[in-house]
DNA sequence: AATAACTCGCTCCATATGGAACTATATTAT
DNA sequence: ATAATATAGTTCCATATGGAGCGAGTTATT
């Protein structure tokens, strides 16, 4: 038996199959991407940050992501000793550290972004174009949604223990 | 800015889209159940596995979920340890043991397993039925072909680094 | 301007995780 | 039958992760 055996008995039709999907999609690749460019997953946020726009501080990183300050901070650190991102000081205010891409830290974004890019190519190829737009446009409506629900029982609940 | 911000600009419009949906739908729900009733994450992976099936063994819970089988084996004894799964010898394989879920057991997965019920609904409420239905077939289909495109590019590779 | 309160980003520490090796049992080959 | 090989499940160890707290710098209050 098979994780994808119990998908049709699961009582969470869209949130199964969109956490197999998303194992099956985004794991192998970011295990990939750490054996052949080195990037480990902290690397890799920061870096998918700052190639989406550059000149953000080390919170900014935190808060986008919503990922603790540590898990930033080791990923911009490892990133500099790379050679991946630089840092300069903010003239506006001497705690923060405005954070670029390098062109050789856009190369190795690119390569590896390439890889998401085909699979997801490979992974939506059993659908029509039509098929396709329309599980996009369904998906960007749950996703428009998280901030209603996110703040919601059971995600924020009188406590009962 | 915040991650949904970046939502319309990604090159993975489909693999994007649920990779932040299933970390906001399961994530805080993981963290809850951790902390309300004491199940860290190997422990509810087992569960779930033998609430839907009992008499399993950790090997077939190490394929099923295609976890290591040091994990099972840790989620496994402390299960037993705290009276929600039983474990009896293999009468057919001195090596094996079958495990199956206890009431007490059974009584928690429920518990928890109704949070993620309760997350679900709210997650689709932006969704009309024929819409959701829709959603679901069409993440059926994805969910389906998983097999195909797991063993391709770049899931599998000639290496070139 | 002095103090308090806050923020940025780092380090420390406790826990979580996965690879590898190991023990015990089962299977296959000679 | 015996030896080689394979499998179930555990333990060991190195690394990954997140919470808490710290020091430097900033803002708000008086």
């Amino acid at each position: 038996m098979k994780l994808i055996d119990i998908l049709g008995g699961t009582p969470l039709p869209v949130g199964y199959r969109m956490a197999f999907l998303t194992v099956f999609f985004r794991e192998p690749l970011l295990r990939r991407i750490e054996r052949e460019h080195g990037l480990v997953r902290p690397e890799w946020t920061v870096l998918v940050c700052l190639a989406y726009q550059n000149g953000l501080n080390a919170r900014d990183i935190c808060e986008i992501t919503e990922q603790p300050s540590n898990s930033i901070s080791r990923g911009v650190a490892s990133l500099l000793d790379k050679g991946f991102v630089a840092r300069r000081p903010d003239p506006e205010d001497a705690r923060r550290n405005l954070l670029d891409i390098t062109h050789a830290g856009r190369e190795v974004y690119s390569a590896a972004m390439d890889l998401f890019v085909q699979a997801e190519t490979h992974m939506t190829a059993c659908l029509s174009d039509a098929e396709r737009a329309t599980l996009i446009g369904l998906l960007d409506k749950l996703a428009r949604d998280v901030p209603r629900w996110r703040t919601m029982p059971p995600y924020t609940e009188a406590n009962d223990d």
